[in-house]
DNA sequence: AAATATACTGACTAGTTAGTAAGTGGTCAA
DNA sequence: TTGACCACTTACTAACTAGTCAGTATATTT
């Protein structure tokens, strides 16, 4: 790994944890046993680090969706989607739609669309999902897909929230729910449970 | 308006817009037209800030809950508590459940325990609202009336990022999904509508 | 009239912040 | 072997940070 990379894995770590204005280039420095002139010959101003790390959390979106589209379940893919907000539940860590949204008007305009390009390209891909899913009867919902994928979205990003506040079993109950309210119950080709 | 009014008005605005820590002491005086010693005359210490302003939203919210008790009709103490978001998205404000949760880490024990309280509040009035409104028949939910509160708490603030990110046009259609997703159609009691 | 409390200001400090500029050691290609 | 590039370090600055302390003007009480 490299130390770009390790800049960018770090900062989004505290700008998930602490928010981007709680920590500074010397904390990163000091974690990395490195000068804080290292971390400005990777990203001049803190705001081309803020840019990088949307840009990275980008990335890892388009590498999940390639990833998900490999699963035909539209119910696992799903769960797939809900699998990486309960990862960060259990670290106490808010999703980046969370923490972008908070510090929303510290970042340049340039930062901004990048949250906005995130922010849409997860909305799009959860909606297609939905739309797909409610046309082959896995799914059942009110409203358009987009909609739903914005309800679906908002219920993940503020639940880490939740998970924080009141306690990380929140974060089950919230999901489980919101997995019930959407899927229609499969009749498994499997054996049939009993009775 | 005492000037401790002051600072905690401008104080939670600032929270809300930028995050706590984004902003300070000499930002307040400022804008009040203090010197920063005054305001560490009313809080001592920033952290002692954020309590206060935590604690005063509790009261805010208590007021609201004394102030909906009056409406009978739960639907319309549902659209109350819903249009305290709405207000907030029309001016890119965050919510406190929001703001706080984000900045969470920051915070000291005492001031963690404040928003815990804060939240619990919230989550246990609309739960209330939820379960006596399905035992007299005006919503409609699958789930304990606790975990469908979590669910619309976590979408009234995390559209609140997303009205900030994509666009303030996001929040009604949201919030509108919400309120159709809930409420039973109730028959009117005054002239019915030509079909 | 004297003492007390309130709500500040002025002047300060020690530490932290983002950001710069000049230099250094290593690698690699021509 | 020279020169260019990379990934840093050292040394620095100017501005800002939370927080302190010793005053001071103005009421209010005794």
């Amino acid at each position: 790994m490299t130390t770009r990379d390790e800049i960018l894995r770090l900062g989004e770590e505290l700008m998930r944890t602490q928010g981007f204005n709680a920590f500074s280039y010397y904390h990163l420095a000091d974690a990395l046993k490195l000068r804080p002139a290292a971390v400005h010959y990777h990203f001049p101003t803190k705001d081309a680090l803020a840019l990088s790390i949307i840009s990275r959390s980008r990335e890892t979106f388009h590498a999940f969706a390639e990833h998900a589209a490999l699963e035909p379940d539209l119910q696992k893919r799903l769960h797939q989607f809900v699998r990486i907000f309960s990862e960060n539940a259990a670290t106490d860590k808010i999703c980046l739609m969370g923490a972008a949204g908070a510090d929303f008007y510290t970042f340049s305009d340039e930062t901004r669309t990048e949250v906005q390009l995130l922010v849409r390209e997860i909305i799009v891909w959860l909606a297609a999902l939905l739309r797909e899913g409610k046309a082959c009867g896995v799914f059942t919902f009110d409203g358009t897909p987009r909609t739903r994928a914005m309800l679906i979205a908002t219920n993940m990003a503020a639940s880490l929230h939740m998970a924080r506040i009141l306690g990380k079993q929140e974060f089950p109950r919230i999901a489980d729910q919101l997995v019930k309210d959407l899927c229609i119950p499969q009749k498994s080709t499997a054996k049939r449970k009993e009775k």
